[in-house]
DNA sequence: TTCTTAATGATATGTCCATCTCATTAATGG
DNA sequence: CCATTAATGAGATGGACATATCATTAAGAA
């Protein structure tokens, strides 16, 4: 990955203007609108190329498989939308939850998911 | 499902004993202690008939593949210790996080995980 | 105990996602 | 503009899990 192509482009794109995770089919639909012929492999390749560079993060949600959007914004966690089923950033956090853990257990990070139904489906 | 056979007895009672959710191998592992031949075909027909019969609930955390625990508890969360890949149930909840949510949104359920180390691991 | 047939066990098959292969295309350096 | 070769696109292949198939076994009724 040392050139910059119109595809790697098109897939960054696609992630930033969506302004939430985005599952490999979903950033491969986004970027192909601006990139027809766009292929699958293409997505995957620079998907894990842009994660080992830290320009992505992957969001793993309960039963779902990986997303991605745009690393750097800062601890935050998701919602699910039980309709669309698509996934967005919400910016808070319940905090420090060492405390629910059992004797003995050493907490050292969490994952929160919310489910509900998003603005546009309610 | 109408037979009460020595495997679905033996898929349950491993599933009890562990006192934690269960990927389908381990309670292939754990039942076939008691019930050598067991097949792992037994095993995913067993916990989908008890799934359905709402005796066994699916537990699910990002990135992994559904675990068994049986059903009746109270609302918990649960651990996924970063050393082991065991699963252990947490009593406690944050509560309310409907306030977490982007304006417009309606919440009605979340899952939480808390990562760490268990008692054994550490 | 015998009979009926649901359930099992071994393995084939299916599914979904991700990666690999390789001929072709196109991004950079010169 | 050319040449080099990284990257792409199409499709094959892989891998992990779950389900389907079917001959065999055994649970439960009589």
């Amino acid at each position: 990955m040392e050139r910059n192509t119109r595809q790697r482009a098109a897939i960054l794109d696609a992630i930033s203007r969506a302004g939430r995770p985005l599952l490999p089919r979903e950033v491969l639909a986004a970027a192909q609108r601006t990139t027809p012929g766009l292929g699958i492999a293409t997505v995957y390749r620079n998907l894990k190329a842009m994660l080992a560079e830290g320009q992505l993060s992957a969001v793993e949600l309960p039963g779902e498989n990986a997303r991605f959007e745009k690393s750097g914004s800062q601890h935050h966690h998701h919602f699910q939308c039980m309709h669309c089923q698509r996934v967005f950033d919400v910016s808070g956090c319940p905090g420090d939850l060492s405390r629910l853990a059992p004797p003995g257990f050493a907490v050292d990070g969490h994952e929160l998911t919310l489910y509900g139904r998003c603005k546009e489906c309610l």
